[in-house]
DNA sequence: GTAGTTATTGACTGGCAGTCCATAACCTGA
DNA sequence: TCAGGTTATGGACTGCCAGTCAATAACTAC
């Protein structure tokens, strides 16, 4: 493994220091998570920060974020991840001038992994004190995901393999932070096909109540749904039911 | 002013050089429209690329772009100018590792300004021979404007300051390349409060035909159509109407 | 069996956007 | 001055989408 050079950082400015950063995004107990990692010592001892570290040698930043991850989270639980932005103000980092690039990481609400000792999940409403300009990051992260998560498929990278339209009901909550409607989520889910029956039905529950119909994503890779081109092409038709 | 130092790309990956690019896009003559610079020489002579540089000591991402637009196009001709990506291919650059932070710029339509020898507009369904991966930057900055034409104002930020719904329609028609309905785009703005009549008609034509109405944007920034979040809260209505 | 709980389905409503067409307002030339 | 050409405008029609609600279905516990 080749070793990476040491990066002086005495002089302001350059030679640059380019680090990677990761939101990655859980839904756990009917409420949005934020990964995050605590400050042992140096001048944010105490803050919690975002997963990530500086760029190697030799790699991308999408494969850096998925190196430095890789310590905190079994990587292939990751469902999706997207590069969000890139951070450049002058004193966002207190060791010298550090551009940050962050990405966007989501977590399906049904893998489980240990997590290392300093390393946590945070509710994104509820958020800790925070190293640098990290929360500023987290909540772009959040407010992307919650964007897309209207006009895309992305509810895949969040939900279980195989859900109930009410467990879908309490991703989709905690993520956009407001109620939904099951049947009106269910509903336009399906006319998309973005969803599609598994044909089962979910195990009866202890406090009585019909069996659920189970679903699951159509597909496991982002989509756009161009319902919401709307000023599209004239020969494009509108309908999704076809 | 400070001396940048100079920064050996012997070693491959360190120390890091970051640029910056800038996809500045234009309506002129009923098609959208890409500035380009040609270059001279090196390794990419003859080819065009996208105007940018080296990011400098003690600036932001954001006031380099700025900076170095100055030379090939006026900036406060800019009416909108948004971060896009940042590449970091290992081989995206001949002379080493350089990482690339593009933007999307955006000029009205009735602002001229004269362009350096060396820099011309190009249509972007006819792009020459262009430098490393310039082409995708290009094709990554005209999606982007694409897809926020139809939830955001950003129209705002190509049409003329005042304009007539059928200028308006050809600016569209421009820039997403197909075929609007005049009719149907100014209802569909003027429902959304992005445009407002300014009271003026246009000039009588040379070739006959009733005066237009003459329209201006409401804003001059960029603001998003909540129309489009589908799964929204229940309290919010959905009307645009109000 | 009855009450309680959860899920599902269909109906209703209002709004948005694509399309088409009749009408309005201007010009030119005979 | 008037007919015909040209461009602009606004109303009407349609299909579809999404939010809401109520009736019904399917199960458990007692």
């Amino acid at each position: 493994m080749p070793t990476v050079p040491t990066v002086p950082s005495r002089t302001p400015g350059y030679p640059l220091e380019h680090e990677v950063l990761a939101v990655v995004l859980r839904v756990d107990d009917d409420a949005l998570h934020v990964l995050l990692w605590q400050h042992g010592r140096g001048p944010a001892a105490g803050a919690w920060a975002l997963p990530g570290g500086p760029l190697a040698v030799g790699e991308t930043l999408g494969q850096s974020v998925a190196r430095q991850l890789t310590e905190k989270v079994d990587v292939r639980h990751l469902a999706h991840l997207e590069q969000l932005e890139t951070r450049s103000e002058i004193g966002r980092a207190p060791r010298g001038r550090v551009l940050a690039t962050a990405y966007l990481g989501l977590v399906p609400a049904d893998e489980t992994s240990l997590l290392p000792a300093d390393t946590r999940w945070h509710r994104v409403d509820e958020l800790p004190p925070m190293a640098f300009d990290h929360a500023s990051i987290t909540a772009s992260g959040v407010r992307r995901l919650r964007a897309k998560l209207s006009y895309t498929n992305l509810g895949f990278a969040l939900a279980p393999a195989v859900f109930t339209a009410s467990e879908l009901q309490s991703v989709y909550q905690a993520a956009l932070g407001h109620d939904v409607s099951a049947t009106n989520l269910k509903r336009i889910l399906l006319r998309r096909h973005q969803i599609v029956e598994t044909g089962t039905v979910s195990a009866p529950g202890r406090s009585g109540g019909r069996p659920a119909a189970e679903y699951r994503f159509r597909a496991r890779q982002i989509e756009v749904t161009d319902q919401f081109a709307v000023l599209r092409p004239p020969e494009a038709p509108r309908t999704l039911t076809g």
